[in-house]
DNA sequence: CGTCAAATTGAAAGTCGTCAATTATCGTGG
DNA sequence: CCACGATAATTGACGACTTTCAATTTGACG
């Protein structure tokens, strides 16, 4: 286990999709002789893209599959810090290592840009900097948005809220499919695996959600799960 | 209570000191014609810099005093997402609504610098985004850390780390100077105020700290306290 | 010195964590 | 394809820690 099943290596995977959000200023990335060709890794489950104090070379962008970035504490507890789909970037750092881990929940396939820290890529031209300011900052709203989910809302509403964060990942309002595990889930609420596992049998006997597998959570009551939350 | 007691403008105060440490790429917002021109700012101890869904118009430095960014939840809870002193920037945004609000914590003096969101601010000229990127990542460092704290750490622990935030702040290891009240504390570190009372009572008991008015505290035990972290 | 807000302290209740046992699910090999 | 063992998930009982509610003390400021 824990091993990288194979590394391909293409040309021109340029920064794409997740970028047009941002409009005029990110196409130059796309098209123009600044653009950045990434290189395609695949990752079994449960392996490490990159670890905590690794040298930085590259961040990621998520090609299929799901990718958990976390931290260890030293009681052997662990802090996850987000879970990233498909298309979602992560692995950004300002200095020159990485503060955080990152595994694959699932198997995965990554795009790596390179990426150095700021000093050495700005030395090269500031071109890249607007698109990588967008991940910056949508990454800061979501660890944000998670900190207020942390500090002020109770098991039942963390639950919750991470059923309808994964929903809405998926595109699908009604059901939600769990790539992690229970202590993943856990681990990413701060709360224990049995918690969890005790919250959504109660939402299950409430009739809001249906388990028809482990994985496979069918959201019955969306309203009655949304006014948990804010 | 709540209100601005002045507004002062001038015309040079350009990005300075806490800029430096990013080298050589961020010298020229410094010195040349693209040097952004800030505004000062002076706010009574409460009033509101910005709020929530105001619409973006500036990030800001602060010279002096402390502001606190929060949330405020529906129940009428408050999460503070984080304490600046001088030198910190915040307020910066991707979008064009602020998504916290800003208060003085204690009379303060800012710098608001013209920022309208990433689009339009890219138009003009991407040169501002290198050092604009750095701050949003040490922003995200702060919440990351921020989130870790309360994801995974008990009250002492919570407590124990805001001592010594405050202190390392500060630039003095032996004491911190709260410039914030207990309510505050309370909602940054996810928790109530009787709680946090205690808890420092407990340290005092303990021999860790010494508090010798309600804002100032000695740290007599510096160890003990970062054994209580990671 | 008096008033009001802030902070501390105490007692009781509730939520979530811990420990332990049971059940379900997954992966592997027969 | 089924059986088995190992891992994951669920459930229960109990306990610890934090919150809640209430009362008291401290401190700031006119």
């Amino acid at each position: 286990m824990a091993t990288v099943i194979d590394r391909e290596y293409t040309a021109g995977h340029a920064l794409g999709p997740s970028v047009r959000a941002f409009g005029k200023a990110t196409s130059r990335l796309e098209t123009g002789t600044a653009g950045i060709a990434g290189q395609v890794l695949n990752f079994a489950r449960d392996s490490q893209i990159y670890v905590e104090c690794d040298e930085v070379r590259s961040f990621y962008k998520v090609v299929s599959g799901v990718v958990r970035t976390c931290k260890f504490l030293s009681d052997g507890r662990r802090q996850i810090e987000g879970f990233h789909a498909a298309c979602d970037i992560f692995g950004l750092e300002l200095g020159d290592v990485h503060r955080l881990s990152a595994e694959a929940v699932s198997d995965c396939t990554v795009v790596a840009y390179r990426w150095r820290g700021l000093r050495r890529m700005t030395a090269q031209g500031d071109q890249i900097a607007p698109q990588i300011f967008g991940f910056a900052m949508q990454c800061l709203e979501r660890t944000q948005q998670h900190a207020l989910l942390l500090g002020r809302r109770s098991a039942a509403q963390r639950v919750a809220a991470f059923l309808l964060m994964t929903a809405r990942r998926d595109g699908d309002q009604t059901g939600a499919y769990l790539a992690m595990r229970r202590q993943d889930i856990a681990d990413y609420l701060g709360l224990t695996i049995e918690t969890v596992s005790r919250t959504l049998s109660q939402f299950e006997r409430d009739g809001l959600i249906a388990l028809s597998s482990t994985r496979h959570v069918i959201l019955h009551d969306l309203d009655a799960l949304m006014v948990l939350n804010d």
